[in-house]
DNA sequence: GCCAACGTTGGC
DNA sequence: GCCAACGTTGGC
């Protein structure tokens, strides 16, 4: 199983927004680089994925699961890119933050704070332990 | 609010 | 096909 890390501003789309969504989910919409698309292709159902608040609050919030794989996002009009459906798990008992992360340095060689700007990025089995551990959950 | 990093666009 | 200009993202 892998693991991905999505981010979003809460301000557009929030962790309570996703919870709120229920066991159904939703579909992860916007996404418009062409990294970010290939790692949604990836994405296997199952897959588990970090929640990340970026701007105001710059944290990991919670656990999705990946619900449905990779289908074209209709609210793209060039039509190049899809989206997938994800579901909240849970909320973390503690976040973490970005910080927190930078701080780490077993999480040195994360995408998250080597490329901060890519909105999907894949995260290794280690790193997920690593944060899992930082939250005061289990991996 | 500033600015660095990065992706995209468009002129050549 | 190169590269400068521009726009956007996101941390600070």
């Amino acid at each position: 199983m892998a693991h991905w890390l999505l981010k979003s501003e809460p301000s557009t789309w929030s962790w309570d927004q996703q919870v709120a969504a229920g066991a159904k989910g939703t579909f992860w919409n916007g996404v418009r680089n062409h990294l970010a698309k290939k790692h949604l292709m990836a994405m296997q159902k199952g897959d588990r994925g970090f929640f990340y608040h970026s701007n105001e609050e710059r944290a990991i919030v919670g656990v999705i699961d990946i619900i449905r794989t990779y289908y074209p996002d209709h609210t793209d009009e060039t039509g190049k890119f899809g989206m997938v459906d994800v579901k909240a798990v849970k909320a973390l008992k503690k976040p973490v933050t970005l910080a927190a992360i930078k701080a780490e340095p077993r999480l040195a060689d994360m995408v998250l704070v080597n490329n901060s700007r890519l909105s999907v990025q894949p995260v290794t089995d280690e790193e997920w332990a690593v944060v899992m551990a930082m939250a005061g959950e289990k991996a």
